[in-house]
Parts: structure tokens; sequence; C-alpha cells
RNA sequence: GGGGGAAUUCCCGAGCGGCCAAAGGGGGCAGACUGUAAAUCUGUUGUCACUGACUUCGGUGGUUCGAAUCCACCUUCCCCCA
């Protein structure tokens, strides 16, 4: 449907600065910026999810942020389709859309995959599955699975059990398993003609520095305040994607009066560093331009990294 | 001043004569990832010429075929009595 509209994605660990880059590169080539974000898509979560302040979205026409209810569960799939609408509707207008997230299933499922099978979510199905895993212990769900989709089991990890049930959840509503409908799904070419910038660092102490920094301003700019809001208002339930979110599940915590104010803030330091570097596995395998922030020992300025991507298309 | 206890690999913490390079957890590092993904899971973590060798369990010396484990002294820390 859009092999030849060209897009710019911009990826990277949080804290990495890719919001700026992004906003400069939209900025520079007459773009908007298309956010691929698990967390930023949810209404009233700013403070904690980074999420681009009013003036840049002011300046720069920015989407698929805080569009969503955060009692709603949206999904991979549900982002395709959506920012698959948003980045047409940009192209139509004659604009680059600039992708810049840190979401890496939502940005290889947007580039790459675009159908997701049919296969929704089934609670029910779900909850009997887990509960196998519980009672029966993990490797006799993974037997399950072995049964019906040798292959996917072969791939996934008995301990992996969410995983697992997903697996076995396609094959009960579809009938088809869980590789097929993978291979189904699969674009057969990359969906868009998109340049896709990484941001690494080549001292990881940096990135940490700039995570913890960045944890301590958004107590200070009233993070606390932010998930007590949504507290109130119940649209934090327990269990929901936007819950689990880092930052909120641990404020949610203290204000709770289940841990230490102290300790919820060091948990969210160590949660976002674990986080970052999970983020960094993933776009290491992207092709494309890779950039270090801190290229050279100093650090980079959005322009100037934003430079270095129109030098290089 | 007297009495008691403790010092373990990056951290916490088990070990209490051989099966110990040393459980477990944390952290770090690496990896996986197709409708929960800021989720979930895996591997690895003394050194090296790596199916073997070498160095490690506060320090020094000793007992023993053999010590992180026993003894002596020293250093530091904690507790109790003064």
């Amino acid at each position: 449907m859009g092999e030849n509209i060209k897009i710019i994605a911009v990826a990277g660990p949080t804290a990495s600065g890719k919001t700026a880059v992004g906003v400069r590169l939209a900025e520079e080539l007459g773009g908007e910026v298309v956010s691929c974000d698990s967390m930023q898509i949810y209404r009233g979560m700013k403070i904690g999810t980074a999420a681009p302040t009013d003036e840049e979205m002011r300046w720069i026409p920015h989407h698929m942020i805080g569009f969503c209810d955060p009692r709603r569960n949206y999904s991979a799939a549900d982002y395709v389709d959506d920012a698959s609408r948003v980045i047409a509707d940009i192209a139509d207008r004659g604009k680059t859309p600039v992708i810049v997230g840190g979401t890496g299933l939502y940005l290889d499922s947007l580039l790459f995959i675009g159908s997701f099978s049919e296969a929704g979510e089934d609670p029910a199905i779900r909850e009997e599955l887990f509960r196998i895993a519980s009672e029966d212990g993990p490797s006799s769900l993974h037997a399950m699975l072995r049964e019906i989709d040798p292959e996917a089991a072969e791939k996934i990890h008995e301990n992996n059990v969410k995983r697992v049930v997903r697996a076995i959840e396609v094959y009960r509503l579809t009938g088809k398993t869980k590789t097929e409908a993978d291979r189904e799904a699969l674009a057969p070419a990359p969906r868009y003609d998109a340049t896709v910038v990484t941001l690494d660092f080549e001292d990881r102490a940096t990135l940490y520095e700039r995570i913890e920094k960045r944890v301590d301003a958004m107590f200070a700019y009233g993070l606390e305040d932010e998930v007590r809001g949504l507290l109130e208002r119940g649209e934090l339930p327990d269990g929901s994607t936007a819950a689990q979110a880092i930052g909120y599940r641990e404020t949610a915590a203290t204000i709770r009066g289940e841990i230490e104010r102290d300790e919820a803030i060091e948990l969210i330091k160590k949660n976002t560093r674990n986080y970052a570097k999970r983020q960094l596995t993933w776009f290491r395998r992207y092709d494309g331009i890779k950039l270090f922030v801190d290229g050279g020992g100093k650090i980079k300025t959005a322009d100037e990294l934003a430079d270095k991507v129109i030098e290089r298309i």
C-alpha cells in the first residue's frame, strides 16, 4: 500500500534525545512527527512518558500521542492500523512522516508486518492457559504448544509463558498455527521507503546518567500529581497496559504506601536503565544510519544529529 | 577497660576441612521478541594459552595429604557490660 511513501524513522533508547531530533528533522524536511511509543499513546501520561512538550507539538504537528483512554489496552495491531492511516494522510498532504519512537515491536510491525493475523485476544482462553501453566507448570503448557506447533515451541522458551499462551491462543482462535499466521502477516516487502536512524551511546554510562537525571526531573515536574490524578480517576486499573508503564507503577506503589518514595525513585531509575538496554538490543539489528549521541566524547545537540541525518539521505 | 560477634567474588548473602571459582538474589553484559512489548523470557558474569592451569573468601603466620572453612596474632566493624 505504501511502498513508495518515503519516511524517516528515529529510534533509540529512552533519554537518547530522539524526540528533539525528530522535531528538528520534521522542521528541516517539512514533515510531521508520528510517535511510535506504546505508552505515549495514552491520555494523561505526559510527564512519566517524557512526551513531547506542548511547545514542540505546537511547532510541529505530532500524531499518535495521548489519544487513547488508559483504561483501554492498545495493541501493536491497533498501532499499525492507526499509524498507517496517519502516515498515508501526511504523505497525501505532501509532507514527510517522521516516525519517532522507542517501542521496537511497534516500529517493526509498522515497517514490516502491516496486517496482523485475524486472531485478536480472548481473555477466557488466556486465563485457562495461564492457569495450566501455574498449576501444572510451564512445561506442560509448552508441551501443548509442541503438539500443535512444534516450530513455534522450538523458538519460544517454555518459561516465557506469555508468549506460549499467545501462540496457543492464535491456534485456538483461527485454527492456524502461530508459525503460519506469522508468515501470512509478514508484508511481502518493506511497507515504506524508510530510512531508519538509530541513536546509541559510545559510553553506556552517559546514557545511564541521563536517565537518572531525567527521572529526578520527572519527580520535580510533578509525576506524583500526574499519577495521583490518574489513580483518582480510575485510569490506571490493575492489569492494564498503562499501569505497567515504568514510572507509573512504582509511583502508584508509593502513593498507595507500599514502598518508600526514595525506593520508588531508585526503582524507576533501575527499570528505565534495564529497559533502555533492551531497546538498544532491539534497535541494534536495524540497518540504516547509526549515530552516537556522545560520539567522540562530546554530547551532540539535536541540531547536530539532525544535520548528520540530512547529509546522509 | 571487660565480654561477645563479624569480615566471602561488583553489591547483598550462603558456605563452616576435600564434592568450592565458591549456592541464591541484586547489579552488569549479551541475546530473543509478529495483538500485554516501558511487557515477557533466555544466556553469561575471577583470569588465561579455557574439558586444563592460575589467582581469589580482611592481613600475616601456623595445623593438615588438603583450609573460605581449624589455631595464633594483627587490622577494621558491630553488639553487650563498664
